[in-house]
DNA sequence: GTTTAATCGAGACGGTACGTCCCGTCTTTGC
DNA sequence: GCAAAGACGGGACGTACCGTCTCGATTAAAC
């Protein structure tokens, strides 16, 4: 999670150091929750490090051996937020379980603390290769999972037929999660309007039959009309 | 297109000043284009009002002048990439004019002006409500009407029926605008893929099969299986 | 006086810019009262930039346009107490003269912010040959004016005979400098002892003597007993 | 010489405690070496206790426990160059014994660690008076040693009458003490000359000469010429 | 041979000041 | 009255050291 060093939790067996004071863990959450609360009251533009370190009861210093800058802090804030993104238990269909999925991500993009800072990164992620990873690694992937999990369960039902092709199934979840992802942000961020429950089932809706038809429809016969 | 005064073009009428060195037109023509460069090499966040001043050959005042800021600049220097925005001749099929909307919103984020500017002016207006709106009337609404344009061609070859509900057809517009807008900035800007044109069909296909099916089946259908 | 740029009153005649607001002069004045107010209260050590900033109502900015640094701008607040170094007027002997040269200059180590930034500046200058050859121009030389010009008065009145080797001439003025700039900085920085009128009688008696003697004896006469 | 603790090889017989690991005794020596070898390389100023630490091979808090801070390093790490002062051997006369101790002063402050080193904590002192105590305990005291020396072996020898009132003749000792330091420092550090043999021997000759005439004229008897 | 206690290295900690960069405003001269 | 130029007060930056603290590991005298 860490920027400066690797995550220690990460590989509990390979101890980097055993001597010196050791990094306060309490330290961590502190300035994680500070960046969040700084994020909600100022937004990310007028953030400042010195002000999240105040707010955390930390030195500035503390925070500067940690992450190596506002990018960085406030991606791992914000992913903190992903954490706790999970697939509702079996709703018993595939639309149901969309329509979970997407809601779930609208109610992340609801709080305040995600809508600028999240796009905040991906903005600085356009020229900065290693934080557009960090992002992948920490706050995409943990969603894309779900859209993966989603498929399996529909799959098990026998909603959707197992898979053929890998490289073409693959293609079609990336599709779909940009689809959904995208729609998401774009709503709720661009057209600035809540992305509820009737506008989650419309999605839905579109997104279920358009690959139900793709599905069985051979893919350029809807250029020759 | 201004922030501080109405813009002068727009209405040659009425002339609120009649006295003193009128505004140099060129002085804005080079200003959005020395932002765009700046954005270009610098991206977003180490853009400075000052550097874009210099490279304009203008001083800070005259920019001051005509912006209220960073942001208010940015959208105009952006806003302007997607002036070219047209919905090409009529290609005959709705598929094809999806497709090419597509492309042509994937070519523009495409350019690193446009990726990094969009963005962060996005995440800015997330706490500006008066930003947002800017960005809705110069950049947002320009694009949407594609989608409409779009929606009237395909009505009129007799693709599309005609609407009857006109709250449901302006959700209906909504919806799709969402989803390609969306799909196609996370696609570039989070997924870090190429939006190409096999993409493209393959995201125009989901959209006109979801679309044919939900025009047709009642909305509940598929929550019930 | 500035060290960043140069003294634009030094050369009237060649103004280096015409444009562009002008620097304030008050500014100047302010912040070299607050820099000796501040090595009054602090001392060296604990004089930060900022606080004479603050002290004088300047932005940092202003203060580090003006000086490259603490060393400079101390030298520049300590040299204003020579300023008002003057020889006064002719007391009618050469040793009432000297006398009151070695008063004048222990009333001005008498002050705080003399005591400690004078020393200190002179501590760095051992590294900093810009800063020595500082030193000299604005404090040492006017102090050293003063002897050449009691002895110019000497000579006038007939206390000392006229120049004869103008090399040996420097040397032995040099010499007194140096004994009584020593003394009266050792007296009291040191040895932490008032240079009062009994000491500095005591002082230019043996001063007066040893140079009649060195006047009249040959130079190696003392050193064959 | 320590700060924080009573020095233990002063007094061997009342030992604060008796158990636990005792102190490195290379620690000291290799500590002040240090502090030297950085007052060479970066000077007063540049010198970090961090850095000293780090080139002794020590831990920071070995050195805290021994010095309270930078100041009080520096003094004893100047003052080991003053432990190898000594009255030479006797030169016959009264004024080869003064230009040996004004050369072998000289020689010290020729040593880089000696002229930053030196006047910084005399500059600190201003303000600090244990410091200053500390500085006349360990480097002024061995000094103004061979003042007292010179004048008892001149008495000796009969170049000077023995003293008649202690008082007087602890102020001309002072006197001379701080004539000879003061212009062998201002010499050196503030007029940046060499103070080599020629300038001793003529330094010694003003001296002498004063010195015998004050030891004959009456003290009031140069102000009426 | 243990115990005991102060030492050692290492390095994280809360702080302070640094000197720089940029902000948005102002005060000039000149067109 | 606008434009270029540039100084202004202000705020945040990221770094360097400060002097303190918490570690686990020595190290020698005391038991």
């Amino acid at each position: 999670m860490q920027s400066r060093t690797p995550a220690p939790g990460a590989t509990p067996a390979a101890a980097p150091r055993a001597t010196g004071r050791p990094r306060s863990a309490a330290a961590d959450t502190a300035i994680l929750a500070a960046t969040r609360a700084a994020l909600v009251e100022l937004g990310w533009s007028k953030l400042t490090l010195g002000d999240v370190a105040t707010r955390a009861g930390v030195a500035k210093t503390t925070l500067y051996r940690r992450w190596a800058g506002k990018n960085e802090l406030v991606v791992d804030a914000v992913a903190a937020l992903f954490d706790e993104l999970e697939l509702p238990p079996d709703q018993g269909s595939l639309a149901a379980d969309i329509e979970g999925v997407v809601l779930q991500f609208a109610a992340i993009l609801d709080r305040p603390e995600a809508r600028s800072g999240l796009m905040a990164v991906v903005a600085e992620s356009t020229r900065d290769d290693d934080l557009r990873e960090r992002i992948r690694a920490s706050i995409v992937d943990p969603q894309k999972r779900l859209v993966l999990e989603g498929r399996t369960r529909a799959q098990t039902r026998g909603e959707l037929p197992p898979e053929r092709d890998p490289s073409s199934s693959a293609r079609t979840a990336d599709l779909i999660f940009d689809v959904i992802a995208g729609a998401v942000v774009h709503r709720t961020l661009v057209s600035a309007e809540r992305a509820d429950q009737e506008w989650a089932q419309g999605l839905t809706r579109v997104l279920l039959l358009g690959l139900a038809g793709a599905a069985t429809d051979p893919p350029t016969a809807l250029n020759q009309p």
